[in-house]
DNA sequence: AGAATCTAGTTGCACACGCAACATCCTTGG
DNA sequence: CCAAGGATGTTGCGTGTGCAACTAGATTCT
């Protein structure tokens, strides 16, 4: 079992294909990122989605299902949003269990400047490599993989993304 | 800038996708690779490396260029692999700085018998997502990225892989 | 040859993550 | 109406990671 790499394995090479460009992309934005906002990727990656959605605020279990974080990580990362002041922790009326990461001022101000910013880098970065209609290509079959896995973990397989909002997802 | 989203975002969306499919696919994996065969997906991406080596043995530097890991993960990672007998650490006679790490037999047992359970865990995930062409579609267009991204850090900007052995990538 | 520079690999440190256990609250069923 | 079960969010704990500083060996320049 040495170097002998069927032409199954392709689907493999895909997958690790995937982790690479992905990690690649990770680590050539976070210190950017990091240097222009003060944010790392989990951060942004959270502070999108509350931009993006209505009244700024979402729930945490909400907003742990969209994200690249389990529950445990949202925590701690809301916590540190928190701290920064960049995210508010609001309780839910008809839930008293539940609570709302509401974004604040200053979050909105931090994410009215660094969007620009990232999304110019992450232009600079890719400038080239796909056409337009490869990106959209590429888009479209990625979209199908994430909801695919999504439907399982979910287990009852259902309630994807509502392809009207396509689950923006500004960054990782 | 609350909600608008200009059509230039189609790329930031794209990036994100690519993020949330990797880290799901990965999510998924893991634990099964886990349960299977005892290892971590780092850990397994540094095997299957090696496995596809000639002699089973890769620099340190080679290894960490070619994985997910920076140099200092890798270290760790190696020292793991070496604790658990699947690793070993091996002098460089023309380079006294350098080391190998080589695939012990134990270690090409267990890749043995991991490799074609994950391809199986794989390809039963990924089944029916994409179809064969598109499957070709998206690791042409995730290699270009991915070495479009490594050009920029080795700065040089060249050397990228060499299109004959395309950079196998068994995972993570 | 000898000093300055560069590269390979390792380690101290701090930090972020996930898992599993937990407290709290909602929801069903008798 | 109360008990059993499910959901939501948080925390203790162990572990893996990257950065920066470091050791040791190569390389280059004068």
């Amino acid at each position: 079992m040495a170097g002998e790499q069927g032409r199954d394995d392709e689907r493999v090479t895909t997958v690790g294909l995937l982790f690479e460009s992905s990690a690649g992309l990770r680590r050539v934005l976070e210190p950017q990122l990091l240097t222009d906002s003060g944010l790392s990727n989990h951060s942004f990656d959270v502070l999108v989605r509350l931009v993006r959605s209505p009244g700024f605020r979402l729930r945490m279990s909400e907003l742990a299902s969209q994200t690249t974080l389990t529950p445990s990580g949202l925590t701690r990362s809301v916590d540190r949003l928190e701290e920064s002041g960049m995210v508010a922790r609001e309780a839910c009326p008809e839930d008293r269990r539940g609570a709302f990461a509401v974004l604040t001022d200053k979050g909105q101000a931090v994410m009215a400047e660094a969007m620009p910013l990232h999304v110019a880098h992450i232009d600079e970065l890719l400038d080239g490599v796909l056409t337009d209609e490869e990106e959209e290509t590429l888009a479209s079959m990625l979209r199908r993989i994430r909801d695919h896995i999504r439907g399982l973990g979910h287990s009852t397989a259902c309630e994807e993304s509502e392809a009207g909002v396509p689950m923006v997802s500004g960054l990782s």
